[in-house]
DNA sequence: GCCGGATCGTACCGATCAGTTCGATCTATT
DNA sequence: AATAGATCGAACTGATCGGTACGATCCGGC
């Protein structure tokens, strides 16, 4: 978990060592759960090497959001490129990539999603709409490949399945949502090529 | 805004007052976003007089977030209760009163769904979770009236909606969810329909 | 008209927080 | 070996936080 201390001194490598380690601690305790000097310990870094490649606690939350929407959007990317052509395949492929995390231990709901909730700085806020609107256009294009009738409103229905699916592993079960949540999502894409647009 | 003072004494009266007005600030600033001691000032109301009905500030979040509760589960049932005795136009009115809620200025996402992702006190999950129950309830009995083949699926499903729609509202757009998370509703109660469970 | 409880306003306490500073140490380069 | 930059560790600052204490004030019941 710390950085490694030994290695050759990069300091590149250590900003990136810093970003996954306090990724997973304010994930865990919340933005405002941990503060700055606990942070660096649990780190093995100082505050000032800290505060030199972030500025302020705000740049390093800023930074760690950017960084997991990242990965987030990777993650369900691949899980969509592994699952083949059929559209419908690889849709049924993000809410079982979703179901995977939702057991995760460490599963606390969407890490953008609660940041947004819990601090105020439009910065953050901003961040968890991009990442919401990547996701958005993930969606969408399943939608289009399957030749929804109407792929922006079945893509926007869809990110409230993904998101609605999360809140509900988050607070309520960590087991039924990624199945059931699929289903849904199956049931409204078979609705929305039964009735084809204008030019299919 | 303020508690009346020339009022009669009356301590039930006071904190109800203040747990009206503590409602408004706590959401729209957020749990830690502001401190006891403005929000007593903007309250008009002492930090002992507070401390005396609510014992800590936890304990003033928790009243708050349980009355929270109540309100937005009576307000639904009265949505539904005036949409007549049809199961879908009863969950188009979930929908239409969901859209309502998001337009207004002070929207901000799900109260309680947000005060779970900041604070990490298991009361506060506890009260989130516990709503979020009501909510399916509430969701589930349309389905069973509509005759879904399985009812308690669809109303899972029809609470990711609902939650999906909100934080999708929440951090990307407020005029779209309600209507567009209505419409993948009413497809999945129809198609939940066409499959009757096994005694229907 | 007096008394008891509810309330107010303010001052105060200890803890914690984000952020700064500085001398010591480490490492890569030359 | 010497230099320069990265890092450490620890102390420090000023602000804010939740919570407490206390005298003054206000009101309803007797």
């Amino acid at each position: 978990m710390p950085v490694p201390k030994g290695s050759t001194i990069d300091p590149a490598r250590t900003r990136a060592a810093i970003l996954q380690a306090a990724t997973a601690l304010l994930y865990e305790r919340g933005l405002d759960g941990i503060g700055v000097a606990e942070l660096c310990t649990r780190l093995g870094v100082s505050k000032e090497t800290l505060y030199r490649h972030f500025g302020t606690k705000d740049g390093l939350v800023e930074a760690v959001l950017e960084a997991r929407s990242d990965r987030v959007i990777a993650w369900v990317e691949a899980a969509v490129a592994a699952a083949g052509d059929e559209p419908a395949a690889q849709l049924a492929a993000v809410f079982d990539a979703l179901q995977h995390w939702y057991e995760e231990p460490a599963f606390r709901g969407c890490a953008l999603v609660n940041a947004a909730a819990q601090h105020h700085v439009p910065q953050v806020r901003a961040i968890t709409a991009r990442h919401l609107g990547r996701h958005l256009t993930l969606l969408t294009g399943i939608a289009e490949r399957a030749g929804a009738a109407e792929p922006g409103l079945l893509g926007r229905q869809l990110l409230m399945l993904v998101e609605g699916a999360t809140v509900v592993a988050a607070h309520r079960d960590t087991r039924g949502p990624g199945a059931e949540a699929r289903a849904a999502a199956l049931t409204l894409l078979a609705a929305a090529r039964e009735r084809p647009g204008p030019d299919t």
